[in-house]
DNA sequence: ACGTTCTCTCGAAACGTTTTCAGAAATCCT
DNA sequence: AGGATTTCTGAAAACGTTTCGAGAGAACGT
């Protein structure tokens, strides 16, 4: 006689009646608290014989603690954001806890009720990066019912744990190496400006050009739709149409692929009439071709120390928040020209 | 006397008592079972009034239904994965749960055991894209109490849903195809053997040169430590520096996208020295440079009908399993040379 | 008017853990 | 030896829902 397929999975009283001890002993012992090596034994083996495994909502209704942290990020396409994923899940795996993924599509109203959903409680804390943060967000998040660490630009005064590159420093390095290596109309391929990277990197672009003694022309800037390899290939097309720069930094390193594919359409040599920046230095830069130079603005790094920073607040919630900032760092490749 | 700030959050008692009804009634209310007009205006109100969210693990605890639908793949970092992500996470959505993403680096106990964790049913199904599905995975997968629909190649018998593709006559498409465009020395970049994808690629290559009545030979094959790009680099590398091929078939977009890279690297000119296909028909096969052909196996089609299956059989668990196949299609761009 | 059905509601029993509390047994001290 | 401490244990009370069973009225048919 065989086993009915689909019986009830063994409960902790199952393990607790085959060892001959109470529940409270068996989770006692499950959990590693210290107990006699006899009761000891006789649990750990009938946990072993029924094949028990504790069910996780049970543990977190009464622990109040679910063991999942989550991560919401604009877009899960972005190179930028899989290597997020992944230094994130190495830490939070190593805490004992879930990785729950959450795609936003840069959708605030989305990201806003993602938020909101956090009153459910199926997580212990939350790492969000938002591409624009604004003043409902730092409501949705004081109004949380668990910790959230944010990647990006919380709105001064906001008492959250943070996170941030200095993309502005970033991109007026960038512009500064280009007009160093003799290009004087530098183009710029810019992701949506409403949006946190977006404003600050034109700001950046604009201080770079101004520490250049470069004058400014609309005519060689250019907006995408959003941060993706499409919009960026449309924008660059958009942008060549009008005028021909001798050198285009890009907002990120998909607009610059889109922006590569766009200056190939038109039989533009990359770096010879056109050098190209890019920016997030992803894994793609190395092997566009050519190579592209980017502007490393660590994103596994930061990820990693928003993961830390969450783990610390849910570890003691009353810790004051803290804010980091990484330092960007240009990766010369050969799209700028740079390499002999 | 004021309340504290922080309190409790409230639980659906709290709207009971200030809706005036017991908590049957209010959770009737709350779930849209038909009730008296009067009663589900004063529960809706008094919960509105106090911003009660039902708490997830509670609910999850009483109905045995988490909300949560996990996709254990991998590598996120593979755009073909990312691409699944996304059109799972829509119908998931849609149904009304959210979506746990795992990456199991490929690596099989991770796999075993991640599928071992699934006991503690924090999720209401798993959708598992395993490179190799052995009987051990069949196994574990039978022993799940929850259902578990597949993207790859179970073990025939195995009585899962499944969706596949047919990679096979996808690589064997591709060689004739290249053969076709007058290619005599076709190469093969391939990934891993033991995996399903690996051992299937090379099979359709094999049979794509017989159909053409190509000979087989070794020296024009290399195998790839795993299905990334680097990988690719180093392979066609190891490749090239023994035989000149003039065409290079790669399992995978991502070994294309290495291979392009290594050919640059030597001068090679794609696809005039070079003709090179990929497979899987990524998001960047459009924008490399040359643009890649690729065969695509529809990713997101099978993810899709991966979720659909899931959530037809967690509906009904006993549903018959079903094995769906899409049929692979040659998407034609520059790196094969084939355009004018 | 009187049973019969139907519609709503409520109290209470789950669901499977963790944790508190108090007591029993063992160990320690002087 | 006898109290004081220290283990260790089990009964029972949570945790916040959903759902079962039963009862109270209201609506219905005759």
């Amino acid at each position: 006689m065989q086993q009915p397929l689909h019986d009830a999975p063994p409960t902790l009283a199952t393990v607790a009646r085959l060892a001959n001890v109470s529940v409270a002993s068996a989770s006692r012992v499950l959990n590693g608290i210290k107990t006699n090596p006899e009761t000891l034994r006789r649990v750990t083996e009938a946990a072993e014989a029924v094949g028990y495994v504790p069910n996780a909502a049970a543990r977190s209704l009464r622990s109040r603690r679910t063991g999942q942290i989550a991560f919401a990020m604009p877009d899960v396409a972005n190179p930028v954001y899989t290597s997020m994923v992944g230094s994130i899940g190495q830490i939070v795996r190593a805490s004992g806890s879930r990785l729950i993924l959450h795609s936003t599509d840069a959708d605030r109203a989305d990201e806003l009720s993602f938020l909101a959903d956090l009153k459910q409680r199926y997580v212990d804390g939350l790492i969000l990066c938002s591409l624009e943060f604004t003043e409902a967000h730092a409501l949705a998040v004081a109004a949380a019912p668990i910790p959230v660490a944010v990647i990006g630009n919380p709105p001064p005064g906001a008492r959250i744990d943070t996170v941030r590159a200095n993309s502005r420093a970033g991109a007026a390095d960038a512009v500064r190496h280009l007009h160093g290596l003799g290009r004087g109309r530098i183009g710029f391929v810019n992701g949506p400006e409403h949006t946190a990277p977006g404003s600050s990197r034109r700001s950046g672009y604009l201080d770079g050009l101004r520490a250049c003694g470069l004058g400014r022309d609309d005519a060689l800037v250019e907006v995408a739709t959003d941060f993706t390899i499409d919009a960026g290939r449309f924008a660059a097309e958009r942008l060549l149409e009008r005028t021909t720069p001798d050198a285009l930094f890009c907002a990120n390193d998909l607009l610059a692929i889109g922006a590569l594919a766009a200056l190939r359409a038109r039989a533009l040599r990359v770096p010879e009439d056109v050098a190209v920046v890019g920016m997030d230095d992803t894994n793609l830069a190395a092997v566009t071709s050519p190579p592209l130079t980017s502007v490393d603005l660590g994103s596994a790094q930061r990820a990693r120390m928003a993961a830390e920073l969450l783990l610390a607040r849910i570890e003691r919630p009353t810790r004051r928040p803290r804010t980091l900032e990484v330092t960007p760092k240009l990766v010369v490749r050969e799209s700028c020209g740079a390499a002999a």
